[in-house]
DNA sequence: CAGTGAGCGAGCTTCCGCTTGACTT
């Protein structure tokens, strides 16, 4: 064992730490905060607001691991905080000194880019001391963010539903996918009718088509029978040379935003895999806002570029940080070593891997040229042109590394005045697209834009929004209308019917109609923090802070002193105010109201009025589920008034057992005692007893054959996953060397008894 | 991702930003 080093460096990250040890010698211990190591309470907001907002700090929770031994580690060393060069480094960095008794004012600080020798000698030989002001600017957006959630959530708990959360990032966030889905369905798909001519020349075809769409049908026939005795000729051909530049180098945002579009992947799922390849020292850090590659890795770039391409591919250049917000504390993601062209624990590392390599590589490369070519084609009965486009790849330059380029589209070579033949000229009805939703990949960049979030809360983020059930991420079906085509062909005009999916999407958000309800509560009564511009306003105070020229108390009081009153403002909105509750109309029947409102499991209609709670006798109003597929704002009391009519008694059995259908927390369903069968073609207000019948015979067969052996209590079962055994409240999977069929009642016992108790989820659902 | 089908009465819930962890579905 060596002796005893005198120095301790203290660094964020334990992969940092290690690459760190190959650099300095024995002299050095290095050691990880693991990030944070001390925060606000979790259990109360932990800020005396009467005291100048004095913050009550203690251990993060899972780290008093980390504290201790980063106490022993220190005993008698020379201490060198190494945390990150941004506000939440110096933070870190600062609350370190605290933790392990020292003087921030006396403590060595070092920051450092990139893991260089150089650099690391560097600033070895200059420390400074923690930089206050920056730790107050980190203290003030701390303690700003814990007033925000803690003050706002309890009001809607108590106005919307219990466990909701409201926060600086989350709720603009919610905001962006509520308005563009509103936007959306206010959207009117209006068609327009486009004319493509297909056209023959010197042996090859291209289609050229009329810049301006026609509006309607008439038009379109009109246009065509006009074009019936029309000869074609080359109006114009026009060629000019174009590039396309390569990207800049991964940010995070843009590596979520890559890795979504080429690879499919999450955003969560893209950050597990960066995280692994950083564990391993195959790229640097993945939670970075900066584009800028390190000299080093500039260099190897240009050597990989110049041995493997030539010259002419390179061409070295370095790229801004966009939006204001960024910190810039770590390199762009690159790989570490250019020359490993692919590494990763399995196939989607490797995947990821290459993505990084080739950004990294292609945006030191030259861009790739074009040759685009407009080619108007005029038409002998009118005045209007048809314009083709083609565009030829005259060098490949970055897209050699990094594809994605489009397909060469090539115009036949032909010159002013040649006659073209017509081989059909097209009207299509086409719809106009509606904005688009946002894919979990596109609302990160739109916070970016925005500068809310950080590189290592967007991924958090998204899981926040869904887990709170404001939004989930899904498939929009779309509708099929009928479209009209019309084909001018060898003289004579046909009429076709197309089948066209409109409004259909894949894997985007979808906001809930709790979304709805909590963005309009909280765009009402706290305008402040719902506006988009409310975070780049902090931000500006925060630097103000960070350089010396504000008070963080201040700036906090000022805050405060606007946001709190709103807080009692909103305690006095009633319920039904938040939860938009709306009289839909009075029931034929009894004359009493109808209302939909926002009840502790969603919307709910409702038959009369709601109880006094102090009028113990009065009567209680009936309940109804939604029908399925509107949305509380749509529903209408036509489509209300059946609902009440649920669960509706649909017939009954072979057996003469009764068949009830309904909808519950799942979607619509039949059921026959406690048999149930979720509906997907029919509806409960309609599914006739033939129909039922079938369904439940059907689940009552495949239930029997689940079965594999039934102790009373326990039951031995085949699931999806395989044979598993169940006390109707626990499940334990069976060994796959073990027989289910052997298991006797004692056996399963022990397999129950030793499976563990509450199967953890990943990620924790709001709904009990 | 196994089955589930209620309707504001306990307890508790919540923020944003740093960092990884442990094994279960």
């Amino acid at each position: 064992m060596a002796t005893k080093a005198k120095n301790l460096v203290i660094v964020e990250s334990p992969a940092k730490a290690k690459t760190l040890a190959t650099f300095l010698g024995d002299d050095y211990e290095i050691k990880s905060s693991f990030g944070h190591i001390r925060d606000l309470p979790k259990k109360k907001t932990g800020v005396d607001v009467e005291k100048n907002f004095e913050p009550t700090y203690e251990i993060s929770v899972g780290k008093e691991n980390v504290a201790a031994e980063l106490r022993k580690a220190a005993k008698g060393r020379e201490v060198w905080l190494a945390s990150d060069e941004d506000r939440e480094g110096e933070a870190i960095a600062w609350h370190v000194c605290i933790l392990l008794g020292l003087d921030p004012a006396k403590t060595k600080r070092i920051v450092f880019h990139e893991i260089t020798k150089s650099a690391i000698t560097e600033a070895v030989a200059k420390p400074r001391t923690v930089d206050m002001k920056l730790v107050d600017a980190q203290q003030a957006r701390r303690i700003l963010d814990r007033l925000v959630g803690y003050e706002l959530s309890p009001v809607l708990w108590k106005k919307v539903r219990t466990g909701l959360s409201a926060g600086r990032v989350q709720s603009v966030a919610v905001r962006l996918i509520v308005e563009r889905e509103r936007e959306i369905k206010a959207f009117k798909a209006s068609s327009k009718f486009e004319i493509v001519g297909q056209f023959e020349a010197k042996g090859q075809q291209f289609s050229a088509k009329l810049p301006e769409k026609l509006s309607d049908q008439e038009g379109a026939k009109a246009w065509l029978e006009s074009a019936k005795p029309a000869t074609y000729k080359v109006a114009s051909v026009d060629e000019k040379p174009g590039s396309r530049s390569p990207g800049a180098p991964f940010t995070t945002s843009a590596l979520q935003q890559e890795a979504a579009r080429r690879l499919g992947y999450s955003v969560r799922q893209t950050m597990v895999l960066a995280q692994r390849l950083y564990e391993n020292g195959h790229i640097t850090y993945m939670r970075t806002d900066s584009p800028i590659l390190s000299d080093l890795a500039v260099n190897a770039a240009k050597d990989y570029i110049l041995k493997n391409f030539g010259d002419k591919y390179l061409e070295a250049r370095q790229f801004k940080a966009k939006g204001s917000s960024a910190q810039e504390a770590h390199e762009a993601i690159r790989p570490t070593n250019l020359n490993k062209l692919s590494t990763g624990d399995d196939k989607a590392q490797q995947r990821l891997y290459e993505l990084i390599w080739q950004r990294t590589l292609a945006s030191q490369m030259a861009p790739a040229s074009v040759l685009k070519t407009d080619l108007k084609v005029a038409i002998s009965t009118r005045e209007e042109q048809l314009v083709a486009s083609g565009e030829v790849l005259t060098f490949d330059g970055y897209l050699r590394v990094y594809g994605g380029g489009k397909d060469d589209k090539l115009l036949p070579k032909v010159a002013v005045g040649d006659e073209l033949q017509l081989v059909e000229m097209l009207a299509t009805e086409t719809y106009d697209r509606a904005q688009a939703r946002y894919s979990e990949a596109s609302l990160v960049r739109k916070l970016e834009e925005l500068g809310i979030g950080r590189p290592s809360t967007y991924a958090p983020t998204i899981g926040v929004i869904q887990d709170r059930g404001y939004v989930e991420k899904k498939d929009v079906e779309g509708e099929v209308v009928k479209t009209a085509q019309l084909v001018l062909k060898g003289g004579t005009i046909t009429e076709d019917q197309l089948d066209t999916t409109i409004g259909a999407d894949r894997s985007k958000l979808i906001p809930t109609d709790l979304a709805g309800i909590v963005t309009d509560f909280l765009i009402k009564y706290f305008p402040p923090i719902m506006d988009y511009e409310f975070t780049a306003r902090v931000e500006e105070e925060l630097d103000d802070i960070a350089e010396g020229k504000l008070k963080w108390q201040q700036a906090l009081k000022e805050f405060y002193d606007q946001f709190h009153p709103l807080i009692d403002i909103g305690e006095k909105a009633s319920r039904q105010e938040a939860t938009q509750a709306r009289e839909l109309g009075k029931d034929p029947k009894t004359g009493e109201p109808i209302i939909v409102r926002f009840a502790r499991f969603g919307p709910v209609l409702q038959l009369g009025p709601s109880p006094d709670p102090k009028d113990k006798d009065a009567p209680k109003p009936h309940f109804a589920p939604m029908p399925a597929g509107v949305s509380q704002d749509e529903v209408t009391l036509e489509q209300a008034l059946p609902m009440f009519d649920l669960p509706r008694t649909v017939g009954k059995t072979e057996d003469g057992e009764e068949i009830l259908a309904s909808i519950g927390r799942f979607g619509p369903y039949v059921q026959v005692g406690k048999v149930y069968v979720s509906l997907k073609e029919q509806e409960p207000l309609t599914v006739t007893e033939a129909e039922a019948r079938v369904l439940i015979a059907e689940k009552k067969k495949q239930i029997a054959e689940r079965e594999i052996a039934d102790f009373g209590k326990l039951k031995v079962l085949n699931g999806r996953y395989g044979p598993y055994v169940t006390d109707g409240k626990k499940n334990a999977k069976i060994p796959k060397d073990t027989d289910p069929k052997s298991l006797d009642e004692k056996a399963a016992q022990k397999l129950l008894d030793d499976a563990p108790d509450k199967p953890r989820r990943f990620r924790r659902r709001t709904v009990k």
